[in-house]
RNA sequence: GGGCGGAUAGCUCAGGGGGAGAGCAUCGGCCUUACAAGCCGGGGGUCAGAGGUUCGAAUCCUCUUCCGCCCA
């Protein structure tokens, strides 16, 4: 065997790249559809194609990546469907600003050019994402990658459509939406986001039809009081009751509108009047409802006053405001105005204020699609992880109102409706294209304008990507799928959506399991974004610390129910852990590579040394939580008993006592068998976290039967139970070598070898200990250490307690006595401390009388330990006096 | 206004009825033949405050303060 020669530090650029491309031409991500093997499977949620990947992009596919490989390698048949969402506002929005600088609109190009703009921008940045997912290490199953406006997905989209539409839970009317005049589109309420901005109440006086009086109306938007069609109160506000029935003259444009009693009406806003403009206002919409009032609109898309406002027409509604104002203080109607905080609605995509308007738009009915999603999460068929986000999904569910659906844009699924202009037939359809009236069968069919919620099609994500509504293959084997991995904050977005559609259109849940993770912050904890210029790239991350180390700080910061405040120096520090397991695996290699296949796994558990039973268990408990948490999506955890398992176990103590044991003919094989085992099981375990660098490594161990570390099987609960005799000696040589250091150290002698050491116990303990001395000698750095049943302290030494018997040192020639007797009365003083705890405790007949039994024995024992060890420090403080 | 979450070492956080923990930072000592991106060791905390339940509370309950987020 060729000696092997690799760099003492990691370099993740030569290796990444290299195994992403092997793994994806060997075909490892795909689902092999093999009957006997249990299924896995995901959906990615597709990030959009506006961009490039971000910092939650990272987060969220590295942790469904954990879950993919971990699946894999644990003998389930994966399949992790990637693609792209069309996100039909946001990239329209992209498109159009670059379409900008080249001085040109959309509708200067019309709506096909602009489409075919749209599909090239597509074709650019769809593939960019799905280069930096892989970059990423996601072990996505390609072959079914899809894209939301694919020829399928859109058939699917048809379908949905229609068949709603045939039930009766789609439908088309005039109703008040929120309207962005940027994006000059609806849209639905969850897409409007409320923010507080200081504004004006203004006060103004609304004239009776009849006699001298006026009522006064408080308004924060004076402009619409254009399409004002009457003036509310509350029915039982005393201070008005006899107004009720009355009417009042509009100023300005002298419409003549009654004054009406509501409930609705909050008698503390302002004066306890209000205006009510029912095309411009959700409230008043709902009041003209009940009172069949007409409905006014004086303000249109594109945030112009229409013909409706008289002489204000044409002017842009913040204008309007200005003059609808001056004109009123002209006329002696503004009575004054104060400050106040308006809350006001915002696009979600392009923060403009919202205009809520009234508008023909096309809804879905939700109620009869909610209440079968709700009853899927509250008996269990879909879970939460962390649960509480069970309550917010049952609190938008329970009181969801209708999804407004059409869009005024260009880019996204056509609404597959025409109108017949000769008799006026609505046709919905499941066909591409519709000639001829179904009605009367004229040939001048106007297709609807209106393209569909991005998230209607985004509802159907996990079985239109499984080629819905053919009965494909993919929806037999792999529908519903296991587990959601995603954001919080779009849960009402998508998550819901999808269960709804998935319950309606399958019959069953989409998924098992939804694991919410956190939203990734900057380091103060805020939200990252560019114009904060706070953000962290994945990419250059990637490109400076390597992939895995990025992968496991996001997986070790990924605490449940908590954000993720993330710094480079975070990942700076877990590249350190990369590097450790490279060292690692570099010194293990070079140990085992002359040795046979058989020697490398056999094990004889029962016969080993007491530190090697003690690793194997070690690595056993590790692999059982690590898989307990994996199944918890408790991924922090997981990585980090690993992590410590890994670095605090494993590398600080066996690998150091290794370099003892392999110069020893007896423990020489048994030691390298057990580093190759643990080490090995290690990488297993850390696959589906640091893909990239176990791989690696992996591909240097010796007698491979599969090529990929990736293909191997996940480390099973082997049960490995070491005795309670080997595990105390095991801690006791631990707790003796961790003593001598301390004392060397807190006089400063680290690099003196040459001091003598006596311990001092029992003849039985110290034959155990005494298979171990060269260990203790090399891990402690000192030349001897002399084991004794009887040994007197000696002047000069200094004594330290360990659980388990005395440990002396000799420092005559470095003491400082004063020093020493400050160290033990320092330590004299802990144990009066716990002793007088536990004391108050036993004396309490409560305690005795309640507490269990196994509690108050431990307290006892800890009592007397401690007393023991107590009047031992007396003793030697005594003894020290003399020697000053 | 309603709901949810948080407050634990200088920083970031884990723990969730029975001896206060980790990483980073800091301080001291080490070029010990895998790793100085390392090794060994030290200091550092009324577990936000007040009540309650309990033999026992950082942990459970109530209230208060402050900080996030969501909904209206």
């Amino acid at each position: 065997m060729e000696k092997l020669k690799l760099s003492p530090s990691y370099d993740p650029k030569e290796v990444e790249d290299k195994w992403y491309d092997l793994w994806e031409k060997a075909g490892l991500f795909e689902p092999l559809y093999d009957p006997m093997k249990p299924k896995f499977s995901m959906v990615i949620p597709p990030p959009n194609i506006t961009g490039s990947l971000h910092i939650g992009h990272a987060l969220n596919n590295t942790l469904q990546d954990v879950l993919a490989r971990y699946k894999r390698m644990d003998g389930y048949d994966v399949l992790w469907i990637p693609g792209t969402d069309h996100a039909g506002i946001a990239t329209q929005n992209v498109v159009e600003r670059e379409l900008a600088r080249e001085g040109l609109s959309r509708e200067q190009l019309g709506r096909e050019k602009f489409l075919e703009r749209v599909w090239n921008w597509k074709a650019l940045y769809g593939s960019q994402i799905i280069r930096q997912l892989k970059k990423l290490g996601a072990s996505c199953s390609w072959s079914y990658e899809r894209f939301t406006m694919d020829e399928g997905l859109s058939k699917a989209v048809r379908e949905v459509f229609c068949r709603l539409w045939e039930e009766g839970l789609i439908y088309r009317g005039d109703y008040i939406i929120n309207w962005c005049p940027r994006c000059n589109t609806a849209l639905a309420d969850i897409e409007v986001h409320f923010e507080p901005k200081a504004g004006k109440l203004w006060y103004i006086k609304y004239p009776l039809e009849e006699g001298e009086t006026f009522i006064v109306v408080a308004t924060t938007r004076p402009e619409t009081m254009l399409g004002d069609v009457a003036v509310a109160v509350h029915p039982e506000d005393e201070r008005y009751t006899h107004l009720i029935g009355k009417r009042v003259i509009l100023p300005l444009i002298h419409r003549v509108i009654p004054i009406m009693g509501d409930y609705q009406v909050d008698p503390e806003f302002g004066t306890g009047a209000v205006k009510i403009t029912p095309a411009h206002d959700f409230n008043d919409f709902e009041i003209a409802k009940r009172h069949k009032l007409p409905f006014i609109k004086v303000i249109d898309e594109a945030g112009r006053m229409t013909s409706e406002a008289g002489p204000y027409q044409g002017l842009d509604r913040f204008a309007a405001r200005k003059r609808v104002l001056e004109d009123l203080e002209k006329g002696g109607f503004l009575i004054k105005e104060e400050d106040y905080n308006v809350v006001l609605g915002h696009c979600y995509r392009c923060d403009t204020i919202i205009e809520p308007l009234l508008s023909k738009q096309w809804f879905v009915r939700m109620k009869p699609l909610a209440q079968p999603a709700i009853a899927s999460v509250e008996y269990d068929f879909i879970q939460f992880y962390p649960q509480s986000w069970k309550n917010l999904y049952f609190d938008w569910m329970k009181n969801i109102r209708d999804w407004c659906i059409s869009r005024q844009i260009w880019w996204g699924h056509r609404i597959p409706v025409w109108y017949c202009e000769s008799c006026g037939e609505t046709v919905v359809s499941r066909e591409e294209e519709v000639e001829n009236c179904p009605r009367c069968q004229a040939r001048n069919l106007r297709p609807d304008e209106d393209v569909l919620d991005t998230w209607f099609s985004s509802a159907l994500w996990p079985f239109s990507s499984m080629g819905w509504p053919e009965k494909t293959e993919i929806l037999k084997n792999f529908y519903p799928t296991s587990v959601l991995v995603t954001s919080f904050d779009i849960i009402f977005f998508w998550v819901a959506r999808m269960i709804m559609m998935g319950e309606h259109f399958m019959g069953a849940v989409p998924f098992h399991k939804v694991y919410i993770h956190a939203l990734v912050r900057d380091e103060k904890g805020q939200k990252m974004s560019k114009s904060k210029g706070n953000v962290i790239d994945p990419l250059e991350m990637i490109e400076r610390y390597g992939c895995d180390a990025l992968r496991f700080t996001l997986i070790a910061l990924a605490a449940q129910g908590r954000d993720i405040k993330l710094s480079v120096e975070r990942i700076e520090g877990y590249k350190h852990f990369i590097n450790k397991i490279w060292n690692a695996g570099r010194f293990i290699l070079a140990n085992i590579q002359d040795l046979k296949k058989e020697d490398l796994n056999n094990i004889d558990f029962d016969n080993l040394s007491p530190f090697s039973k003690w690793i194997l268990n070690r690595l056993d408990q590790t692999i059982l939580r690590v898989r307990q948490k994996l199944e918890e999506f408790e991924f922090d955890q997981a990585a980090m008993s690993i992590y410590h398992f890994f670095w605090d176990e494993f590398c600080d103590w066996y690998l150091e006592i290794s370099k003892v044991y392999l110069q020893k003919e007896e423990r020489s094989k048994e030691t390298r068998s057990i580093l190759y085992h643990v080490f090995t099981q290690t990488l297993r375990l850390l696959h589906p976290f640091i893909p990239f660098i176990t791989e690696e490594l992996w591909s240097y161990l010796p007698y491979k039967e599969t090529a990929f570390l990736l293909k191997e099987s996940y480390p099973k609960y082997m049960a490995r139970e070491i005795s309670k005799e080997e595990k105390f000696i095991c801690e006791l040589l631990r707790e003796l070598i961790v003593a001598i250091r301390n004392i060397k150290s807190e006089y400063n002698l680290t690099s003196q070898r040459n001091i003598s050491v006596y311990y001092k116990n029992n003849k039985e303990i110290l034959t155990k200990i005494e298979a171990e001395v060269d260990v203790i000698k090399f891990l402690a750095r000192i030349n001897t250490i002399h084991l004794s049943e009887d040994h007197q302290r000696q002047p000069g030494e200094v004594i330290s307690l360990l659980s388990s018997g005395e440990l002396y040192l000799n420092l005559k020639d470095f003491i400082d006595f004063k020093r020493e007797r400050e160290r033990l009365t320092k330590e004299k003083i802990k144990i009066q401390e716990k002793l007088l705890l536990i004391e108050t405790k036993l004396k309490n007949p409560k305690f005795i009388e309640r507490a269990p039994r196994e509690i108050i024995e431990k307290e006892r024992k800890i009592y007397q330990e401690s007393y023991s060890r107590l009047k031992r420090i007396e003793d030697l403080i005594r003894g020290l006096g003399y020697e000053t």
